[in-house]
DNA sequence: GTTAGCATGTAAGGAGTTACATGATTTT
DNA sequence: AAAATCATGTAACTCCTTACATGCTAAC
């Protein structure tokens, strides 16, 4: 990508996997799926888009009328779609960065992109990615959990409240976690809904 | 604040509000407690601070060496802790900004630290603030709901269960905040727990 | 023919991080 | 006396947004 950590371009590489896009349609996408849940602005997209082509892992194909027109009059001068399409060298690129299951794939946006594309990796790199992620959220929640002690008394109801429901928010990132590792490990290839673990049991 | 929608402001104002504090002991609490669970690093917290000061709405107050020490030579060139401590100007900015409840208020950040402090706010503003960020949420999950409804067929299996866990946050966060005002509602002046309504019912 | 949505782009700037640099105090 | 932790600060940089600007295509 265009860095370590770049994980627009991760992502972008991996929508153009399937198939080319353009740019417009490839905002939605990301907008829409991705844990990327907030639309990101055209702003950021075109340039990461320029930065691909210029490192040779996409390439465009200029388009200047519509998939339905008759005439193909390749390009005049106008302006048309740009439909970016995965290079070999791209393929590759996206492979090694996804399959990167080191201590920045397990913070927040790395790792939802990752997951978006475990398919395409092995159930070694997906469990070794997941395990990552649930000591990195263990992690937190324990220091979350420290600090809320801590401060039990020193703040107000309405500060400690806000805190409480920050913690409920990761033990149940933890405990989805869980479901999919276990999950994982029985070899289950797809995880359909994430049945939990038989009777959902106590909070920890 | 700085300008309009400096959460950063207006979380050290609160913090300050209470009793002066130094930025070392800003940064711990900043990280610990207002749903900024991220620890803030230093090279936003100090610039933030002097620009408060520039401001007005606080003051320096320097001081050489540690509480316990015997001499109190005030300053000799050295450094020490400084304390920062809020005027009466801050306090004002500090309430006109905090009861601020327009659509700025809803958004993640804004809602966070207003939340923190309402135990400041009357419960009218408090009950404006909630609502609003209630229909934004519901508004957030509608389109994960049709964006999942539509992309049901056209990603895979994980993709897909990370948008559906996307999905349970949200919904979690939507029945949080109906917890919180009926509560309110209710006159229930601090919110001790809050009891999920009754029996807990089903997920959706 | 005009409005709405598709499509691409640039410039400026906001809000934060990392890496660096310094020094004081407390603990081992 | 060394190591850990407390404490403050700067410079460079990253990643993203906003506001602007352009033009094409479809629908009313």
């Amino acid at each position: 990508m265009a860095k370590r950590g770049d994980v627009l371009g991760l992502a972008v590489l991996g929508l153009l996997h399937d198939s080319p896009l353009h740019g417009y349609e490839l905002r939605k996408r990301l907008s829409a799926t991705l844990g990327m849940f907030r639309a990101l602005s055209y702003g950021s997209l075109y340039p990461a888009l320029r930065d691909l082509v210029t490192r040779g892992w996409i390439v465009e194909q200029r388009h200047a009328v519509r998939e339905g027109a008759s005439a193909p009059p390749p390009l005049a001068g106008k302006r048309g779609r740009i439909v970016y399409e995965l290079t070999a060298e791209g393929k590759e690129q996206f492979q090694d960065a996804l399959a990167e299951s080191g201590p920045s794939s397990w913070e927040d946006g790395d790792f939802d992109v990752r997951f978006a594309f475990f398919a395409q990796l092995d159930a070694a790199t997906r469990l070794r990615i997941l395990e990552g992620r649930r000591t990195r959220m263990s992690e937190r929640l324990d220091n979350l959990r420290r600090s809320f002690a801590r401060s039990r008394e020193r703040w107000d109801d309405y500060t400690l409240e806000l805190q409480r429901h920050g913690l409920e928010s990761v033990e149940h990132e933890v405990r989805w976690l869980d479901g999919l590792i276990d999950n994982e490990r029985r070899g289950g290839p797809a995880p359909p809904g994430v049945p939990p673990p038989p009777g959902t049991p106590g909070t920890r």
